[in-house]
DNA sequence: AATTTGACGACTGTCGACAGTATGTGGCCC
DNA sequence: GGGCCACATACTGTCGACAGTCGTCAAATT
């Protein structure tokens, strides 16, 4: 239960406890359905228990931690089937809606970046690195939000972006390493430089729906071993 | 011998506070760009600063507020045309979506909440009655999100929701009282009720623009009176 | 033995005070 | 007279302590 306590380096104590509650949940140093202590982690931290709440409630609005009742403890999100579901009919929606406002903005900075987060995607996955496979690949699927230049639109991909970051993690975590094929995203790279629309949306659902049934399974998988 | 318990009134100051600030926020007592210090309202409401920052933190995540860098202070959100536009193109997408999903699930609760909360918002107009009109608006349209059953997407409506009534306020504050008329969603239900998912979401598009243009032009004209 | 009741402990909610930072003002140098 | 720097000020960030509430467990009652 008692996680690093490492120096916070950022600017206000509140975002770097956030940072480090982020890190702790998402490499399972806080594993899901845990408890959070206020007190506790505060001593942990070395701060007091004021900043450490407000990144608390920062945690509660990305939906990495739950919260019961009013005076119920909160705890880290449990891995839930629903959730899941949720994530990626919701995402499927929203990324869709990304590609169709940005599709005329795709210029050449577009078409680089894309191709350097994908480079940067595969040499995470050559390099073995669960952690850095995750950060890339949600940087290769954040351009297209990023393009689009809606603020709101990017509000959302966030508030999803921690959630996906929890269950993917704690999938690298069980398996030893059952990340991304290397070939999973040519189909969206080919379709996201090219110049038909309907076929990136139907690229997307299909991208989407083996992203949902891998996770299914993992989280079922580990349901029978919990039981 | 147990008695209908049901809904404990407001336990924490947080949750009281906002609802305060919001409140104020909406009805224009804190006008849109005003500056919110912390120890003025926290006298003001008559708790201690604690609580108040929690729920100023809140309403940060809403839109209701918002703050330009670490230590600078927090303002009441300035109406903008950029963010409207945002904020009805967002709503769209998100809006079908819940049709989409709603649209096997619709039971005869379903169309029964539906002309309930349509009569309560034609009884909101012909009150005169500029803050339930908003409320039951909002709350006809948020029937759509509830009946999907999608916990994600009530979430994104409920963030696009706080945001969409400063607008809705400001604007039947502006007027004396241009709010929707009587039959602006009579299209809206006779395609909610009917069979051709395809009508509804050109409906919804239709709906949506027609509500832009009105918020894009109460903001235009507000914009002249100001220079 | 099962159920109720009371006290204990742990934790969250709240408070008042202190420290650090940004902004505006006045004086000083050029 | 204009620009730069020290200073005062107001506000946010942070802290340690106190109060209220919930869960648990054991004693008492039936």
């Amino acid at each position: 239960m008692s996680m690093a306590a490492q120096p916070l380096p950022r600017v206000t104590l509140r975002e770097g406890a956030a940072d480090a509650l982020r890190q702790a949940v998402l490499t399972g140093q806080l594993a899901p359905g845990a408890a959070v202590v206020e007190a506790t982690l505060a001593r942990a931290l070395g701060i007091s228990r004021a900043p450490l709440r407000e990144a608390i409630r920062a945690l509660l609005e990305e939906g990495l931690l739950v919260q019961s009742r009013a005076w119920g403890g909160v705890s880290v999100a449990p891995l839930d089937a629903t959730v899941a579901r949720e994530l990626y009919t919701l995402r499927t929606t929203l990324e869709i809606f990304a590609f169709e406002t940005a599709w005329d903005r795709r210029d050449a900075a577009f078409r680089a970046a894309l191709g350097a987060r994908h480079a940067e995607l595969l040499a995470a996955i050559d390099a073995r690195d669960d952690t850095a496979t995750i950060a890339t690949e949600l940087a290769l699927h954040g351009l297209v939000y990023e393009a689009a230049g809606h603020g709101l639109l990017l509000q959302a991909w966030r508030a999803i972006r921690g959630r996906l970051t929890l269950y993917w993690a704690a999938h690298h975590q069980a398996h030893g390493r059952p990340g991304p094929r290397r070939d999973a995203h040519d189909d969206y790279l080919r379709h996201a430089l090219g110049h038909d629309l309907d076929a990136m949306r139907i690229e997307l659902r299909d991208h989407m729906q083996r992203g949902l049934a891998t996770v299914l399974h993992f989280i079922e998988d580990r349901k029978e071993h919990t039981a």
